[in-house]
Parts: C-alpha cells; sequence; structure tokens
DNA sequence: TCATTAAATTGTT
DNA sequence: AACAATTTAATGA
C-alpha cells in the first residue's frame, strides 16, 4: 500500500501484531476511542532493502514509523547528488512536519535494509491531534527533538574529523527518544553505516576501531555497541 | 543436534 | 575496488 519499489506499488499492507504494536512509541499516550482509532487505522507492510517509503513531490497520505530495520532519510537527487539527511532507527517516527500541513514530501525515505514500516492515515492523524492530548504531546516532544537534531547536524558538517563525524551520526541514531527501542544494541552494517555518514566502508572501518579503542563503543559482527552514548554525542579525540 | 555449505560482513591492501 | 578471513544463517542427515 505505502512501499514502492520504483515507481510500482507493491499491495502488501496488513494489520499489525501484538508484538508490532509494542514497538511503536505513542501508542501507550492514546486511551479510550483514540486508542481504538489508532489501533483500527494502523497498518504495517514491509520494504526490501533499496525500496522507497516515500519519495520527494509525492502528495502525503500517512505519518510512517519504522517499527524494525533501518531507514535514510535523503533530499531529491534529480538536481545533484543525494545526501543523507539522517537515519531513521526502530522506534522512530517521521514526516509530521509536512502531514501537518499536507503538504507533499519534501524527501525521500529509503529502506537501507529489510525493514517494517507502519504507516498511519493522514486523516486518523489529524483526528488524533483534534481529540488526544497524549498524542498532541508527543507529536509536540518529536518536533522539538527534530529541530534539535537539524542544529545539532549543522555542527556535525563542519566536523573535518571523518572518526567525529562517525561519533555524532551513532549519537543520532540513537537518541533515545526519537528511537526509544534501540536498547544499548545497533545493528547496522558498516555498509550501511558508511552509507549514512557519507564515507567509505574503509573510513568507517577505521573510525570504528578508534571509537572502540576509546571505549566508547564495541564492534560486533552485523552491528555495534554503544558504551558510553555521552562520549559518542560530545566527547573529544586527542 | 551436529556437520557442511552458502551468504553476509569484516578486515586489509 | 578487490580480496581474504571471519561470522552467521541455512540445509539436511
Amino acid at each position: 500500500m505505502f512501499v514502492a519499489r520504483r515507481s510500482a506499488i507493491r499491495e502488501r499492507a496488513r494489520r499489525p501484531t501484538d508484538a508490532e504494536l509494542d514497538g511503536i512509541p505513542w501508542l501507550p499516550a492514546l486511551v479510550g476511542e483514540a486508542r481504538e482509532r489508532a489501533l483500527d487505522a494502523l497498518q504495517v507492510g514491509e520494504a526490501e532493502a533499496g525500496d522507497y517509503v516515500c519519495r520527494f513531490g509525492r502528495p502525503v497520505t500517512f505519518w510512517f514509523g519504522l517499527v524494525d530495520g533501518l531507514l535514510k532519510m535523503t533530499n531529491d537527487d534529480s538536481s545533484g547528488p543525494a545526501i543523507t539527511f539522517t537515519g531513521v532507527a526502530p522506534g522512530g517516527w517521521f514526516g509530521e512536519g509536512t502531514v501537518l500541513k499536507h503538504e507533499q514530501y519534501r524527501y525521500n525515505i529509503q529502506a537501507l535494509r529489510r525493514s517494517l514500516i507502519a504507516g498511519l492515515p493522514v486523516d486518523t492523524f489529524d483526528w488524533l491531534l483534534d481529540h488526544s492530548i497524549g498524542f498532541n504531546r508527543f507529536v509536540m516532544h518529536q518536533l522539538n527533538e527534530r529541530l534539535g537534531q537539524f542544529i545539532a547536524a549543522r555542527e556535525v558538517d563542519r566536523l573535518t574529523s571523518p572518526d567525529l563525524r562517525v561519533a555524532r551520526n551513532l549519537a543520532a541514531l540513537f537518541h533515545p527518544l526519537l528511537s526509544p527501542n534501540v536498547g544499548g544494541i545497533l545493528r547496522i552494517t558498516q555498509q550501511e553505516l558508511a552509507y549514512l555518514v557519507g564515507l567509505s566502508r574503509q573510513r568507517v572501518n577505521e573510525a570504528l576501531r578508534t571509537l572502540q579503542a576509546r571505549g566508547w563503543i564495541r564492534i560486533e559482527y552485523g552491528g555495534l555497541r554503544v558504551l558510553d552514548l555521552q562520549a559518542l554525542r560530545a566527547g573529544e579525540l586527542d
């Protein structure tokens, strides 16, 4: 329903299971009718690596969240090279800005690996905004945090040290509020991280070893473990 | 459950 | 970019 490969739409949306619902961080904030409406309207769909969840210029149909997998948010690459803005880890929801204004999507969301996407239709989103204080609180908090993210991203872009850029990007992926479900371990390959940060895999590999030597992370097969989130977010090297 | 094989990921040049 | 080494996943007895 809402996952497209190239231009073909694949129709495979279904109702979320209980386990998948547990991965939706704003659901506990809803009570009564609001909760019922949300449960009734929520859909989930699979996205293969490389699939687009939403594309630049398309009309807004859903507010999206990531249940499992990894996504990246990029700009429109029709007039230049693609630039990755940020990664989305499980538990993260995105697009509320454009959903609020009923505009077109201003970016692409692409799956970096097989992912499970949840979608809330815009009309349900609107209704919840009008009727649920808990929902408003979540969205407002989310907007505020995202603003902080973009300000921080400008600092990260200025960093000359690849090691620090990798560190800050990891910290962003681990953001506890936008990604509440990533407790301690982040399953991301060095190749994926390279795409995300905009460095070669070799350089990312080297950076990760530096960070590991510092005791900030521990490299594991197919992912890594964050040992010192505070250092990744603000720590200095040398 | 274990051994074998294929696939994915990491480490190096 | 290519290659080798390592780890995981899949398969079948």
